[in-house]
RNA sequence: GAAGUCGGCCGGGCAAUCGCGCGAUAUUGUUAAAUAUCGGGAGGAAAGUCCGGGCUCCGCAGGGCAGGGUGCCAGAUAACGUCUGGGAGGCGUAAGCCUACGGCCAGUGCAGCAGAAAAUAUACCGCCUGCUUUGCAGGUAAGGGUGAAAUGGUGCGGUAAGAGCGCACCGCGCAACAGGUAACUGUUUGCGGCAGGGUAAACCCCACCCGGAGCAAGAUCAAAUAGGGGAACAUUGGCUUGGCCCGAGCUGUUCCCGGGUAGAUCGCUUGAGGCAUACGGUGACGUAUUGUCCAGAUGAAUGAUUGCCAUGGCUUCGGCCAUACAGAACCCGGCUUACAGGCCGACUUCCUCG
RNA sequence: UGGGCCGUCGCCAAGCGGUAAGGCAACGGGUUUUGAUCCCGUCAUGCGGAGGUUCGAAUCCUCCCGGCCCAG
């Protein structure tokens, strides 16, 4: 139904009850810059969620940087992805790196993250 | 031209594509919502949370003690520990800057080492006199030495040697007078030979100020669950909003029925708002008028990519690199701290030229 | 958002206006055939940082930095 690559409201996950749940029984995917989870969706979407701790981006303004990059993945790679609710958490070396890097390392995550949800269901 | 002082301002720009959340309007839809168009969408510090206020609740926000804060004077303000003007002291050639800057003649405390002596008196080396002369007694506080700090300084007189012992000038204290709203000031007058040290960011005293919590405050609608709620009576203990007391409420018993967690909505952005002009005031600021609406999220929007330009640096002249500190969360007034680079104005000193 | 606590040698810490204790560790020496134990000695000039008050500050005051805890 989305045509387009938007990301509106439906498409997060947004009490910690859908937090939690996604962290009880995850598939993971980890690299030097990020650690998603992902667990089968209850929605008609693919949903995100995000965790930056204070302790891995210790400034408000590079949280804010990770979490508008991350999206701004979500959005546009959303189509190819699975009806699955994903966790995106940051490491500590993720807020010195420049946006490029981390838009060609989440963009690996996805594909390996199809892949891992197809062997699952 | 160089060095410096003060005040104010900016905090990259434009375009394209793809998005996010808010408001208004329209259409669709039973609702939830969806779509389209338009409008606006981070800061000078949004930060630290160091102060002050609004707002909300604590029945009223009351009294006393305790505790805390402030501390030259006057003003500004909703208020302040902020700001403005003035005084005093200190620093600087100057522009200018800095200052917790009330009171140790209310009381109490403290001062290691050194030094004769550290706060109430005294005398180590000295100096002078006398004597029974390798010393003792008396006088003295000029000189030396110790220390952060030792009973005012210079000169003359005076004396056995000295000493405010006397005098002159300076300093100090008190009073009067004059100026100033006041702090305070003085080529003024008079009195006092000098009061007796330091420390109050030591306890403390004096003056003034402060009730407590915080928007996750609080209000409304309400699945689940039955833990409850209201009124009257009683008052030992317990609980409540600052530590205690007074005062107030709840818990207890009886009677009567409606209450409320998850979640949602409101609070939530029109305000001690901001811009412009005029007037008053040395100034902080105030008054009036015109016109204006300028973020409102909630696992938390305000973005990403690309191109061109701007600024700075490097350059093999093709280009390459860099562009700070930092992200609203109820809202304001300050303070403090961080900050690439740049702009404007006023002033001071020095050098050169005319 | 609000409130509270703590930073002292490599580690654990006492001291709270007047020379910064002590223990563990480390290093050197002694004892022992060797090692442990034991004994003696040494070490770091460092009180989170910057200002201020004071003759003198780890201690008092102010502002920063870092860490921890609590309420919701």
């Amino acid at each position: 139904m989305n045509t387009k690559a938007r990301f509106p409201r439906r498409a997060r996950l947004l009490k910690p009850a859908e937090y939690s749940r996604v962290f009880k029984k995850p598939v993971r995917s980890s690299d030097p810059l990020f650690t998603i989870l992902a667990s089968p969706g209850q929605s008609v979407d693919p949903r995100l969620g995000l965790a930056i701790s204070k302790k891995n981006a210790k400034r408000a303004v590079d949280r804010n940087r990770i979490k508008r990059i991350i999206r701004e993945s979500f959005r546009l790679h959303q189509q190819s992805l699975p009806v699955t609710d994903f966790v995106v958490m940051a490491k500590p070396v993720t807020k010195s790196r420049p946006n490029a890097e981390l838009f060609k390392s989440l963009e690996q995550h996805w594909s390996r993250l199809l892949k891992l949800c197809k062997k699952y269901s």
